[in-house]
Formats: structure tokens, C-alpha cells, sequence
RNA sequence: GACCCCAUCGUCUAGUCAGGUCCAGGACACGACCCUUUCAAGGUCGAGACACGGGUUCGAAUCCCGUUGGGGUCACCA
């Protein structure tokens, strides 16, 4: 049998980071079985569905590298499809119309509450003859649902999970104007589109026993279940807006890296042993439904961080050029000329290890592109003492003759300098960095005069002593 | 409230299904040190957990029961 999942969000935001982890989830599943991950829009909710959230989910899905077979099920299309089902059960006498108005449920609820007993449809129209319908209330069509024994799911993540058919209503499948509702949908487009395995949230466990009831009745074959705990914030709770950025597209805007956020993703509620980075073909070929956790995980920005490091690190010179270009030239209002692109290549090697997350990549690269004369921050301005200037004049003397000018000449000729002056390294490095990067941190004092080039760095010096 | 799920360092987790090799391993974060021209990166070391109480057993983080704690779900929403 070939293993099919399916990601099936309803768009009313952004994709959500604990949505995404499910998607990938079913992604890797699907992959790892070399079966089929589909997409499905649950979009029967026309008043919170949009088109703009269908694009967020679905830029989230591509900048994650989540591609779905086959095309997207909209399932606001399939709503004869699930009229016909509904209908099916009518005439086989497993569902039936309630003529219960909504002021008559709600005030069933409020009985039950009070009373302190399960809220749930008392079945009240189940056996009442046709002929009492009232003409002016327009029906629902309700399931008749097993009034006695056990509703059993073999879930993946949480065992066998039983629940008392009494604790299970009459549910409607078809909402008085005819439209399907939710669980009628799912079960319709769950059989149809062929899905096997079910990975889903937690919260839909309890979902789970009413769709097998559905699903049963309908003859047709329950999925297989794999109910995954849900993400939660740093206080414990479902991960919600209040715990700051739950949409995936923020972090894409804070600067993690795509494959950053998967690994994360992954790792949490999933192990593979102690492994914890790791290449998204290692993750295909790992995954399984074992090895979920079945308690709920904090979500830690932290870890994420640690893991968007080991990426920046790994990930090519060129690529991150392209990724800060735009941005690096909103900075210093203007358009980035090749020279610039050449040096921002050439110390992206000393950049990488030196920024956690994009933008900090961006602070750190600003020196390279900056014109001269260039700002020199207070810290830095302090370095450059008169002492200090003194010594830069100096050496520039002595580098204003080397022919070459690369890391080992540069190095070479200072180290000298300071040798024969007898000064510590550190004398010259921190106003000598002043001076070339505005700034008091930096890459390696070697690496910046050879990024900048000798000319460049040259004028640096003498703009820096002139000052 | 009813129903369902969960419970190992602050956090993510390995180990739990097939009890002994676990006085519990790894990672993040934290602290110290090393390296060192700044800041990172890197390296070494350190602190830090089986929620509690009963069983079962020669032996329990692992099995059973209970307690406590946390979470989820209870719509003509998905």
C-alpha cells in the first residue's frame, strides 16, 4: 500500500509554526515511504478564509522547500461531493434531519452544564416521526451515532486511545443551509484523495473517534492515526500570537534560514538518538512515527538560534551576499557597486561565524561597503588617542611599501613592526580596527586590511589620523 | 464541570514497548578555564532531572494503581 499524507490547514493567517511542523511531519512521512504529500485547503469557512492566508500558507510551504504532489484540493469545491455523502446516509437511514433550532441547543448546553453531565445533542429528533417537523425550521442532518459500546483509535503517538460511544453525539454532518460541516468534510476528502496516515495536532484527537464513527459508517476504511502533541509557548500553554511570533513568515523576516527552522522543527517532539543537525535527506531517511514524543514541547528560540548559527555557517559565501544585498544597499542609500560585492564575498568566511541571525550578518557587513570617510563610533573614536594616531602613521608607512598585499604580507609586516617597537599587538590592532571599521568589534585585524584591500585600507588610515 | 492525553536536567530530548549494561547519556542556555589583536567561532571542565505515594519483582526511569501537576477537546468553526 503506498503511503499517502496530507497537510489540510484552513487558511484564516499565517502558516503557523506548529501547522508547519505538521506539514513537515507528513512530508517526511510521505517521503521517507516514497509515497504521495498532498495539500488541502480547508476553506469551507467563508467568512475567516482568505486568499491572502491560502498564499501565506503557501510561501510558507515553498520557503520551507515542502512541495505537495498532485494539485491543490480546495475543499469549498467539494461541497456537492459532501452533500452526496450526507444524502447517502440519509436514505441508508444512518443519518437523519433535526429540526432543533439553535436557541433550543444552546439552552440544551446550559441544561447540561448546570446539571454537570457531558454537553451533548440529546438525540431528540433521532426517532421523532417526520410529520412533527415544524415547516418553518430548515433541518440539519445529523449522523446516528452507536449509542452504546467503544469507540477505539489505534493512534501511532498516543496508543490505544478508547472512548465511550456516550460520550459521543449525534453530530451534524449538513448545516440547515446544506453546507458540510467540518467533520463531514474531512472524512469525505480524507477517503477520496486516498490518504492513509492521519499526522495531525493533538487537538484533534478527540476528532479522531467522531470521524471513525463516521468513517465506518460510510463502510469505508479508517486511516491510520499519528495524533502529534502540540507546540506550546515558553509558559506552558498552546503556542498562541501572545508568545510573540507564531507565523513562519516572521522568522523568515527575522533572518533564520529555511533549513534552519526545518531542523528545529523536526527535532522537536521527533529524536533520532542524539542527533541533532542534520540534512533534510538524513531526516527523510530517519523519520518515523516512533520515535514522536507524546508530551507537549516548548517552543525555544534559544535552541533555534544555535541551530540558524551552525547553518549561517555552512551556507554558501554567494547565496548570503544575495540574501543581504538588498537590504545592505537600503542601508547606505545607494545601489551596491561589483567592488563591494567582491569584498562582501571575500569576508563572508570571517562574517558567518560572527552572526547568529541575517541581520546582525547586515551590522557586520556595513563596514565593508561604508565610503570614505567613514563613521567612527564612540567606542572606537576613543581607541584613537594621539598616541594611537601616531602609531597608525607609522605603520602606514611601513605597509605603503609592501607590493603584495595579502593576509600573510599584512600580517608578516606588522607583526614585524610590532617586534621591533616592542609593543604588544594589541597596541596597534584595537585603533588600527578603529580606524578601518568605525567600530571596536570586529573580524580579525589581518582579515580586514585584506578585505579591504590596500588602498582602501590606506585611506582608512590616514582619514582615521587626520581626524 | 465532563471526556481525552501527557509527566526524565531551566529547555529540547536518549533510555520506557522487549525491567538489570543508567548512582541516567547528548544538545541548547548558564558558569569557569584555554585559545586570542576585539568580538565571535572552537576546545576543555562544571553545575543541573527520572513529579509524589503505593505496589509487582532478586532488581523499576522503565510494568500496575492512586495522587498531584500540566495540556487538549467539548459549535449548524475548522
Amino acid at each position: 500500500m503506498t503511503v499517502v499524507t496530507r497537510f489540510a490547514p484552513s487558511p484564516t493567517g499565517f502558516l503557523h509554526v506548529g501547522s508547519a511542523r505538521t506539514a513537515l511531519f507528513n512530508w517526511l512521512y510521505a517521503r521517507h515511504h516514497g509515497g504521495k504529500f498532498l495539500l488541502r485547503l480547508e476553506d469551507t469557512d467563508r467568512k475567516r478564509s482568505t486568499e491572502e492566508a491560502v498564499s501565506a500558507i503557501i510561501d510558507g510551504l515553498r520557503w520551507l522547500n515542502l512541495d505537495w504532489d498532485d494539485g491543490i484540493v480546495r475543499q469549498s469545491e467539494r461541497m456537492e461531493r459532501h452533500a452526496e455523502v450526507a444524502q447517502r446516509l440519509l436514505k441508508e437511514s444512518k443519518a437523519y434531519h433535526c429540526y432543533c433550532t439553535p436557541e433550543e441547543l444552546a439552552e440544551m448546553r446550559d441544561a447540561a452544564r448546570e446539571r454537570g453531565s457531558p454537553v451533548l445533542y440529546d438525540g431528540r429528533w433521532r426517532y421523532r416521526d417526520p410529520s412533527e417537523a415544524p415547516t418553518h425550521v430548515s433541518p440539519t442532518v445529523r449522523i446516528k451515532s452507536p449509542l452504546s459500546g467503544e469507540t477505539v483509535i489505534k493512534d501511532h503517538v498516543q496508543g490505544t486511545v478508547t472512548f465511550a460511544n456516550q460520550q459521543l453525539d449525534d453530530m451534524v454532518l449538513l448545516r440547515s443551509d446544506g453546507t458540510p460541516t467540518y467533520m463531514l468534510s474531512v472524512v469525505a476528502d480524507d477517503h477520496d484523495m486516498g490518504v492513509t496516515h492521519v499526522i495531525r495536532g493533538d487537538d484533534h484527537l478527540n476528532n479522531a473517534a467522531r470521524q471513525t464513527i463516521l468513517f465506518q459508517a460510510l463502510g469505508w476504511t479508517v486511516p491510520e492515526f499519528a495524533h502529534v502533541p502540540l507546540i506550546h509557548g515558553a509558559d506552558g500553554a498552546k503556542l498562541s500570537k501572545r508568545h510573540g511570533a507564531v507565523g513562519v513568515e516572521a522568522y523568515r523576516e527575522d533572518g533564520y534560514l529555511p533549513e534552519a527552522l526545518r531542523n528545529y522543527l523536526v527535532r522537536l517532539g521527533w529524536s533520532h538518538g542524539d542527533d541533532e543537525l542534520f540534512t533534510t535527506e538524513q531526516a527523510v531517511e530517519w523519520f518515523d512515527l516512533n520515535h514522536l514524543g507524546r508530551g507537549a514541547a516548548r517552543f525555544d528560540v534559544d535552541r533555534l538560534q544555535n541551530v540558524n548559527v551552525h547553518y549561517i555557517q555552512r551556507a554558501q559565501d554567494d547565496r548570503l551576499v544575495e540574501m543581504i544585498r538588498d537590504r545592505l544597499a537600503k542601508r547606505c542609500g545607494r545601489d551596491l557597486r561589483d567592488r563591494d560585492l567582491e569584498r562582501l564575498k571575500a569576508a563572508m568566511p570571517e562574517l558567518k561565524p560572527r552572526s547568529k541571525l541575517i541581520p546582525e550578518l547586515i551590522e557586520n557587513s556595513l563596514f565593508i561597503i561604508h565610503d570614505r570617510p567613514i563613521e567612527i563610533d564612540e567606542k572606537a573614536a576613543k581607541l584613537l588617542t594621539l598616541d594611537a594616531k601616531s602609531l597608525l602613521r607609522d605603520l602606514a608607512e611601513v605597509l605603503e611599501t609592501l607590493e603584495d598585499w595579502n593576509q600573510s604580507t599584512v600580517e608578516t609586516a606588522i607583526r614585524g613592526y610590532v617586534a621591533e617597537k616592542e609593543i604588544k599587538l594589541g597596541s596597534v590592532a584595537q585603533p588600527l580596527r578603529a580606524g578601518l571599521t568605525g567600530r571596536t568589534i570586529s573580524p580579525g585585524i589581518f582579515e580586514v586590511l585584506t578585505i579591504l584591500g590596500k588602498e582602501e585600507s590606506l585611506g582608512r588610515m590616514s582619514d582615521a589620523v587626520k581626524a
